[in-house]
RNA sequence: GCCGACGUAGCUCAGCUGGUAGAGCAACUGAUUCGUAAUCAGUAGGUCCGCGGUUCGAUUCCGCGCGUCGGCUCCA
């Protein structure tokens, strides 16, 4: 009988028949080891562990004290959900089942909705199925005979995976019970080996099949698992705990922002506290650009429509922009005609698309190309709120003549954007309709791209490194090849991708590079962080363009008195100053680092007679710049105290007689409790040298 | 935009199967003058998201709209 030699991970090698499967390795090491057996690792790939060995191999246990035993587990339990769903509901229709970073899901097809009672049921019947301790085998087939299991089985989705993926190699399915799956493993070897109370059903949630919106939308139910109950458990309280930091409950607990229904959704109103916090940011920023030798500009709100159409935003981007201002005459006759924004943006659309006809008509040829704007029309003359503001800072830069010696110029603007964005996708402060970008485009040369590209990183790292954000990561946003929808040559296009990718090398920190992920006019380099609920967002980010300059035929003169084309870089190291308040109120659990703290310092007279001492030294404080008040209100100071710190407060100042006779105060910071009596005048030193190295410690 | 859940006082939430609403905190008034995370008492506060429908009667049931939340899709 032939035979094969197994070498297990502590170097040992064992012989045993050809055809023998990890798991008798396992037995014949010990029956325990066998019994906690998950999936093994042979010659370093993941399978089953009752896959026959036919060569020489490395052969590795997976037990639960693996770092790959999680997936595996997973993606067993999405088996056992889809397996429970059938059971109970015959009727629903089994898609993709795939373990995600936190866990699991499975998307099924069924008309009635997934009710939480029903959760309950599923996860109820998830622990009959464990106790049955149904074997889960692998069986490889053609992918005809699978696909035609699945149509047998009436699993239209099923079917059409099989078909897809099998076309050229056999394929697997999984069976436990009567339950089949198409899947490519590798799973456990029975539902036993699932731990009641190591799972939970999170959510339901809607999800287009194959995540194409053409396609029927299917429902999803979220799940997790753990190897272990209190890992699962540990889960669930960190979520709990996330909560709590959700900018939106801070922001509203704190008082930093509203957004009211009636000014709109997504729209952002800041409050006075959250407006301190926004303004230092800008202050802080403003710094750094002028370091770095940007010019601050202003520019309006709108810009005509004519504008956008030769930046391409118009209509390129049309469902994303709000509908156009256009001139009162037509708003009257609109208004009249009781008609919605959306009907007026077509109306603006269809007069365009005539008037160029009749154009055309009477020159006998085409000298307006469809989607031209005619801003000789009353109706046409209309305006857009800029969804950019690159268009305006393009003009600024178009208004002079610049020669080689001039660049590179940067203008720096905090423009006010709005878009469209979908209802179902605004969030807080994350995705709004309206929001303040930390602008501003640099106009250089060629060889200044390099260089340029480095100190907007530069400067993404220095804000960055002074609010202590250190989780993020960096993407390199390349064009889709297969895409149509990007403007400009290819050859621009390699450069301007190699300009960031070697930029993006001297960073030092890891980045991916990401095909499709490239702005329609260029790639860029993204800095992306998470929320408190895992959710990623792009900040800061810097975009190179070769293309608007083309579109505007921007020029300088070269040092051979001919015309050359500059190139233009984007950048915005917060992204949007709402996003960026957003995600930092969660980063710091709305404890903002002195210098942020809308209230610097909260001065708490031990009784009313001590007030007029509190109020003079609020009073010198103020002077000194800080931010201070005084809680004189008839209460205890422990009442005092205990508000305060929930209003994350950085410092308490306590003052009762003893200070009042020594021009003192009774130090308590946020962090770290009662900190005794000091003078006046050191307080005042400290929280002014903390405030002005916006330290992050108060201590 | 799509799927689902939700919408009650400034905030956090109760309110079983239909009979026009409550608590805690906050606010206001009074008493208390207090030393490092909640003093006591009282008062006031609601178009139960909006509009229709069913019903003798709707916060409750149904429909539509608006908004929020979780996803999906999108994100210049």
């Amino acid at each position: 009988m032939p035979e094969v030699q197994v070498t297990l991970p502590d170097g040992t090698t064992r012989v045993f028949p050809e055809g023998v499967t990890p798991l008798e390795v396992g037995e014949s090491i010990s029956p325990r080891l066998a019994a906690a057996c998950l999936a093994a690792k042979v010659d370093g790939r993941l399978v089953d562990v009752y896959v026959p060995l036919h060569r020489d191999a490395k052969v590795e246990l997976v037990t639960d004290r693996s770092a790959d035993a999680l997936s595996v587990y997973r993606h067993s339990c999405a088996h056992l959900l889809a397996n429970a769903v059938k059971e109970l509901y015959p009727e629903a229709k089994i898609a993709i089942g795939p373990v995600i970073e936190n866990g699991f899901y499975y998307d099924f097809d069924r008309t009635a909705p997934f009710t939480p009672e029903e959760l309950g049921a599923i996860e109820g019947r998830m622990n009959d199925i464990i106790a049955r301790d149904t074997p889960i085998r692998r069986e490889e087939m053609p992918w005809e005979q699978a696909k035609a299991l699945f149509d047998a089985e009436q699993e239209p989705y099923k079917s059409e995976l099989a078909f897809e993926r099998g076309q050229n190699e056999p394929v697997s399915i999984y069976r436990q019970g009567a339950f089949n799956d198409f899947c490519r493993g590798p799973h456990l070897p029975s539902t036993g080996k699932i731990k009641p109370g190591t799972f939970k059903l999170l959510s339901v949630a809607g999800a287009y099949w194959k995540g194409d919106e053409h396609n029927k939308m299917l429902q999803r139910i979220y799940a997790t698992a753990f190897l272990a109950k209190k890992d699962l458990e540990e889960h669930l309280r960190r979520l709990e705990e996330a909560k709590l930091r959700d900018h939106r409950k801070l922001g509203k607990e704190l008082k930093l922002f509203h957004i009211d229904e009636e000014v709109g959704q997504g729209l952002i109103l800041w409050t006075p506290a959250g407006a301190t916090i926004r303004q230092e940011l800008q202050t802080f920023i403003s710094e750094e650009l002028g370091k770095q030798g940007y010019a601050q500009v202003f520019t309006p709100h709108i810009g005509k429509l004519t504008l956008y159409k030769t930046s391409g935003h118009f209509p390129y981007y049309k469902d994303s922009q709000f509908p156009a201002i256009v001139a009162p005459e037509s708003m009257d006759v609109a208004l009249e005609e009781n008609c919605s924004c959306a009907e007026l943006m077509s109306r603006v659309e269809a007069a365009s698309a005539r008037l160029a006809a009749s154009v055309n008509e009477r020159a006998g040829r085409e000298v307006i190309g469809a989607g031209q704007i005619m801003a000789d029309d009353k109706l046409l003359d209309g305006f857009l709120l800029k969804p950019m503001n690159c268009p305006h800072h393009i003009k600024l830069f178009a208004s002079q003549p610049h020669s080689y010696r001039d660049l590179p110029v940067r203008l720096a603007e905090f423009g006010t954007v709005y878009r469209w964005e979908q209802s179902g996708e605004l969030n807080g402060m994350t995705r709004v309709r309206g929001f303040t970008q930390d602008d501003a485009h640099l106009f250089c040369t060629e060889d200044q791209v390099g260089a340029e590209v480095r100190g907007c990183l530069a400067l993404v790292k220095i804000i960055f490194r002074t609010l202590g954000l250190a989780d993020y990561r960096v993407r390199v946003g390349l064009r889709d090849p297969d895409s149509q929808k990007y403007t400009g040559t290819s050859d621009n296009w390699d450069k301007a991708e190699a300009a960031c990718r070697e930029a993006a090398q001297t960073l030092g920190v890891p980045f991916t590079e990401e095909p499709g992920e490239a702005a329609f006019y260029g790639p860029k380099i993204d800095f992306i962080i998470k929320d408190v609920i895992g959710r990623e967002w792009q900040l800061g980010t810097v975009q190179v363009d070769y293309n608007l300059p083309i579109r505007f035929d921007l020029t300088y003169t070269g040092a051979d008195n001919t015309a050359h084309r500059p190139v233009m870089i984007h950048r915005a190291p917060f992204g949007s100053m709402e996003r960026f308040v957003g995600i930092l109120i969660e980063h710091f659990k709305g404890a903002f680092p002195l210098w942020l703290a809308p209230e610097q310092v909260r001065l708490l007279p031990i009784a009313d007679r001590h007030v007029a001492y509190c109020e003079a030294v609020a009073g010198e404080l103020r002077a000194a710049g800080l931010r201070v008040s005084v809680d004189a209100r008839t209460e205890k100071t422990g009442y005092k105290i205990r508000e305060a710190q929930l209003q994350k407060v950085p410092y308490m100042l306590v003052a009762g007689d003893r200070e009042q006779e020594s021009s003192s105060v009774s130090m308590r910071t946020r962090t770290g409790g009662d900190k005794g009596v000091m003078p006046v005048e050191a307080f005042k030193l400290l929280a002014l040298e903390r405030t002005r190295a916006r330290s992050l410690e108060l201590e």
